[in-house]
Order: C-alpha cells, then sequence, then structure tokens
DNA sequence: CGGTATCCGTAGGGATACTG
DNA sequence: CAGTATCCCTACGGATACCG
C-alpha cells in the first residue's frame, strides 16, 4: 500500500525529463554493459552473461535483466527444457539505444584520455 | 585517511569503462539540468540556478555545481564584492558533451513518447 | 542451469536552520 | 547573495547461502 493517489488513476510518474528519463534506464550498474553484450553478440544465455560479467552477483545480474525487461530493452526467451535454458536478447527498441551509448562512449573516451587514463572495461568499440 | 594505498602512486580509480564514467560524470541528481541551462544561457549567477532548478536544495545545489568544477565542466567565477556574486559558466570541455546530453534527450523523449506519457521538464529543445 | 533468500553497509540525496 | 552545518533516510549494491 504505496497510497500514492486516492482517485484510480490520475497518477503519473514525477520524472518526466527526457535525460534523467535515459540515465534512470540506463544508469544501473551493469546495465551499459549487458546492453553493450547483446549488441554485439545479439543472444546470450544467463551462463555467458556471468562470464562476460563477472563483477557482478548473480543477485545484480539478475536484477539488473528484469530491470532492463521491465523497460522494454532486452527479451528473455525461456525454453522449458531441463536443465534451465534462458535466452536474453535486446528488442528494438533496446536496439534504438545504441547511439546514445556510442555517444557516451566516445565522450568518455575522451574523458579519460584527457586524464592520462588508460581504458579498462570489456566493451569493445562498437562497429557500425 | 582513506588509505588506498602504501605506496606513493601507482593507485588508479578502477571504474574506467567510458560508459560508466559518463554516467558518472553527469548521472548525478541535477547535473544534466545545469549543464543543458548553461548551454543555453552561457552564464548564470548561484540565485539564478536557484530559480531555474527550485527543486534542488541549496545544499544539493552546490554540491552538484562543485563536482561538475572537480570534473572540468564548469567554471565558477567569484566576484569578490559584497554581497558576493558568484557565475557558472561552461568550460571548453563542458561544451563538448553536448551531443551526448542531446542524444540522451532524444532517446528519452521518445522512450516517454511510447508510454503515452508527456514531458515535464524545463529542459528546452538545443538548438543546433 | 538459472536463478532466490537473507542480511548488511554505504553513499547519495533530502529537510531545515544558520552564516560571512 | 551564496552558500554551510546537521541530521536523517532509504535505495542501491554486495556477500553468502540455498533451491527447483
Amino acid at each position: 500500500m504505496k497510497n500514492k493517489s486516492n482517485s484510480n488513476e490520475d497518477y503519473k510518474p514525477t520524472i518526466r525529463c527526457p535525460v534523467e528519463t535515459t540515465i534512470n534506464i540506463i544508469g544501473g550498474k551493469y546495465k551499459s554493459l549487458i546492453l553493450w553484450k547483446l549488441m554485439t553478440t545479439k543472444t546470450l544465455r544467463y551462463s555467458q552473461l556471468r562470464k562476460e560479467i563477472p563483477n557482478a552477483t548473480p543477485k545484480m545480474l539478475t536484477q539488473q535483466l528484469r530491470e532492463l525487461e521491465t523497460s522494454g530493452l532486452i527479451h528473455r526467451r525461456v525454453f522449458p527444457v531441463v536443465p534451465p535454458k534462458v535466452e536474453y536478447s535486446l528488442t528494438d527498441f533496446g536496439k534504438s539505444i545504441k547511439p546514445v551509448l556510442k555517444a557516451m562512449y566516445k565522450w568518455g573516451n575522451h574523458c579519460l584520455d584527457s586524464q592520462g587514463l588508460e581504458v579498462n572495461c570489456s566493451m569493445v568499440e562498437l562497429t557500425n
């Protein structure tokens, strides 16, 4: 019971700033990395993502994946087999964020460079 | 005393991912808004920023401004007069982030749109 | 294999009042 | 005018163990 409103549906989220919306969606600890991986590999199983992003604990990885799914950026496909098999992939909406990530990557790179810092990250430059 | 290392200077920050770097720099609650305002108005006093961003408490506004200054994105010019006068403006480095914010704005807009949500934010579309 | 459950610490952010 | 100073809270993220 959050009691956000007493009438049925005159409620809208308070944050409706485009830039903040973008930050809220991809600002989570491993979200940009997950999206990046899915852009280059298109389909990854949970266990593969775990290997690609070893710093994320299972709880964190699952949480970030669920939030990306809720945001409509990724699709979770469950195969009813045993042992379980789950594949993650980008939705069309998820693919549409590519230019944003590329712009952020480019600027962040420039930023690290100007501080004499080497990039240390498993993101490989996105082609096209 | 953080004791981050025992030798003199073999220490480097752990996060050196370009995308995370960008998020860390502009991800603060009011940072993108501050940058946006300074892009359109080029110079703003503290009191003007307070009016432009009324939701930010003085503590938060000051904190975000200091962090942006530390990151090298904005310049803080103090006039030694009484009453005090302080002007904030973008550095060249700060100006360089414009394409990133524009990409985020555009995508965020698209995102809100697809959910039938109206933009409710004091950011006005950036020209050029 | 692909997750939950539980517990916990910290940092980011907020409210309010005060000051050189 | 342009900030500090305090106090407070909770949401994010992490460690570890367990489950269908």
